[in-house]
DNA sequence: GATGAATGAGTCTTCATTCAT
DNA sequence: TATGAATGAAGACTCATTCAT
C-alpha cells in the first residue's frame, strides 16, 4: 500500500466510524477532516466530493460483509444450517454496526437515516448473493432436504430472490428493533417453514 | 372542513407531492411555501415546524395506506386471494408513491432517503397489520388451505408475524426496482411456497 | 373612561407588565396580544406600532415615578431629608421594577436592555425635576443647611443639573446591583459630601 | 501580527464601526461582513458567533478607554487636575465614539440601545477604576487639598465609589447629549464642589 | 502533497404589519 | 369594533467546495 492509499483509508476509516456513529446525514466533511486529523481541503485531494468519500466507505462495508457472510456459509455442511449461518452471520454484522447507538433510533427517529447499505447491496451484490443461495439451495438437494423438483430449472434462482427478498425485510428490522433476540426467533422459523415448504 | 382546515390539507398536499418528487431531504419550507400557492412564512401560522409538517404528510399517508389496504383484503373470500390481495394492493400503493420520479434513484443515489413510511408504519402500525395477517391466516384455516395445527396458539402470531417481515423486504425493493412486474412474480412465489409450508 | 380608552389601558398594562419581566426587546406583538386577551391585530386598531405602545408605556411609567417622587419629597422639612426622600424613592421605584426579575441580569447580561427610561426621562422630565430639586436646595437655604452664596443666581441652577447627573448614575447602578443596600450607603455619604461642600 | 490576527482585526475594526454609527442591535452579520470586504461565512471561519464578534468589540474598547484614562491621569500633578484629566478624558473618549452619529439619538430613540460598554465596565472594570481614584485621593492627601481625616481607612474606598457613581451618570449623559460644552462645565462644578466637600 | 482561508448558496425561523371581513 | 389570515423582509448560522500557496 502506497503514501496515498494510507491516507485515503486513513479518511476512509474516519468517516466510518462517523457514520455508524451518527448516520450518514449528520456528518460533514469538517468532521471527516478532524477525526481523520487532516485539513479539511486534504479530503479533496484525495476525494472529488463528499459523496466520493461516502460511496468508498459503504462500498467497502458491503464487501466486507460479504467476504464474512461467505466465510460463515462454507463451513456447515446441510442445507438447514448453511441458511441459518448466511442469515445470523448477516443480522449478526448489520446489528453490529448498530448496536453502539441505538439509543439514537429511537430519540430521534425522524433524523435517522436509513443507511444506503441496502441501496447499494441491491445492485452491486445481488447477483452474488442470490448465487450464494442458490447453490445453499444445492447442497439442500445432495443432502435430500430439498424436494429437486422445487428448484428445477429457473426455479431454484426464483426461489434464491424471494429468499433474499425476505430476508432484506430481517435486516430492516436490524435498525429498528432492540435486539436481535426477537430476529433469531423469527429467523428459525423462516427457515423451518422453507424447509417444510421445499421438502 | 372549515377554512382553516382546507389550508392546512393544502399546504400538506403541497409538501406530499414535493416529498414523493425529491425525497423527504430535499425539499424546503421555501419549496412547500411555493408549491402550495402560499408565503414562507404562512406555513408557520398553520404548523410550528418543518418537522411538524413532514409528521403530518407521513402520519396521512400511512393512515392512507391501510385504510385501503384493509379494503382490499376484505372482498376475497379465500386464504390465497386474501393474502395476494394484501400484498399486492400495498405493493401498487407504495409503487405509485414512486413510480413518477424514479430517475432519482439512480442518479442521485445517496441522497435519496428512504421514507421514513417505514419506521413510522413499524411503531405505530405493526400490530395491527399482523391482527389483519392473522385473521388473513384463519380464513385459511376456515376454507381447509391451512392446516389448524400449524398456526395453533401462538404460532399464529408468530408466523403473521414473520410473513410482515418478508413482505417488509418487499416493499423495500419498491424503491429500489424498476417496475411492479418482477415483485408481482415474487409475491405469488412467496404465497405458493407458503401455502405448501402451512398445508 | 369610554370604552376605547379602557381597551387601551388593558393593552398598556399588558405591554408593561411584560417589559417588565422580558425586557424591551424581547417581547413581541404576539405575546402582548395574547397577555392583553386580545387578537394580535387589534393592537393595531388601537396603537399605529409597536413603538407607540412601547413609548405610551415608557411615558405612563415616568410618569408614575414623578408623581410618586414629588409625593415623597413634599413631607420631609429639612434639606438633607428631602434630598434624601427624593433619591431614596426613586432607587425603590427603579428597583421595584427590577426586583422580580435580576436573575435575568446576570444570566444574559448581553441581552439585557437598558430601558429606555433614562433617555425618555432625559427628554421629557429634566427640567421638571432640576426645578424640584432647585426647590429642595431653597429649602436648605430656608432652614440654614445650605450657605445662600453657594447657590446664588445661576449657580442654584447648575447645582441642581449635577445633582440630577450624579443621581442618574446611582439610578443605573439599581439596574446592576443586587440590592438596595449599597445604594442606600453611596447615597447617604453622597448627601453628606454634599452637605459639607454647599454649607 | 500574523495572518490570522490582522484579519480578526479587519472585521472587528468593521464591527466597531457599525456598532457606532447604528447601535449594537441594528448591525447583522451581512452588514458586518460587507464594511469589512468579507464574504458573510468568512466571519465564522474567525468568530464562533456574532456574540463573540461583539463581545470583542467591546472588550477591546474597554481596554482602551482604561489605557488611555490611566495615561491621562499619569502626567498632572494635583489631585484636582488629576481628577479632570480622568473625568475629561472619559468623556472625550466616549464622546468621539457617538459623535458622528447623534443625528440617530433623536430619530430612532427607541431602538437605540445603550451600549454594553456600562454593563461590561462595571463588572470588568470598576475595581481597576475604584483603585486608580483612590490613588488620586491619596494624591490630594500629599498635596494638601484633601483632609486626610475624610479619606481615612475605608472612607476613601467609598468616596471613591460614589465619585465612581457619579462620574458614570456624566457618562450616560455623553450618549443623549448634543456636545461636551455642557458636560465640561459639569464636571468642573463636580469638581469644585468635591474640593470644597473634602477639604 | 497538503491546507488555511474564503465563500456562495442555502436553511429554518421570527416578527411587525396589513387587510378583508 | 375586532380579528384571523397572510406575508415580506430579515437574520443568524451551516456546509460543501475552491484555490492560492
Amino acid at each position: 500500500m502506497d503514501k496515498e492509499e494510507i491516507v485515503k483509508a486513513t479518511i476512509l476509516a474516519a468517516a466510518r466510524q462517523l457514520i455508524q456513529q451518527y448516520g450518514i446525514q449528520k456528518i460533514t466533511m469538517q468532521d471527516i477532516a478532524k477525526s481523520a486529523g487532516k485539513g479539511k481541503s486534504t479530503l479533496y485531494y484525495y476525494f472529488k466530493s463528499k459523496e466520493e468519500i461516502l460511496n468508498a466507505v459503504i462500498l467497502e462495508d458491503i464487501n466486507d460483509m460479504f467476504v464474512r457472510i461467505k466465510a460463515a456459509v462454507a463451513m456447515p455442511d446441510s442445507f438447514k444450517s448453511k441458511l441459518e449461518a448466511y442469515i445470523k452471520s448477516k443480522i449478526e454484522i448489520l446489528s453490529d454496526k448498530r448496536q453502539k447507538f441505538k439509543y439514537l433510533i429511537d430519540n430521534d427517529l425522524h433524523h435517522f437515516d436509513f443507511p444506503s447499505y441496502f441501496k447499494e447491496v441491491r445492485f452491486l451484490y445481488d447477483d452474488k448473493e442470490t448465487a450464494l443461495i442458490v447453490s445453499i439451495l444445492e447442497k439442500g438437494v445432495a443432502t435430500g432436504e430439498i424436494n429437486p423438483e422445487k428448484i428445477k430449472g429457473e426455479k431454484g434462482q426464483h426461489i434464491a430472490e424471494i429468499l433474499l427478498t425476505a430476508i432484506r425485510g430481517l435486516e430492516m428490522e436490524v435498525y429498528l428493533l432492540e435486539g436481535q433476540n426477537t430476529l433469531m426467533g423469527k429467523t428459525d422459523l423462516m427457515i423451518s417453514l422453507l424447509l417444510e415448504g421445499l421438502h
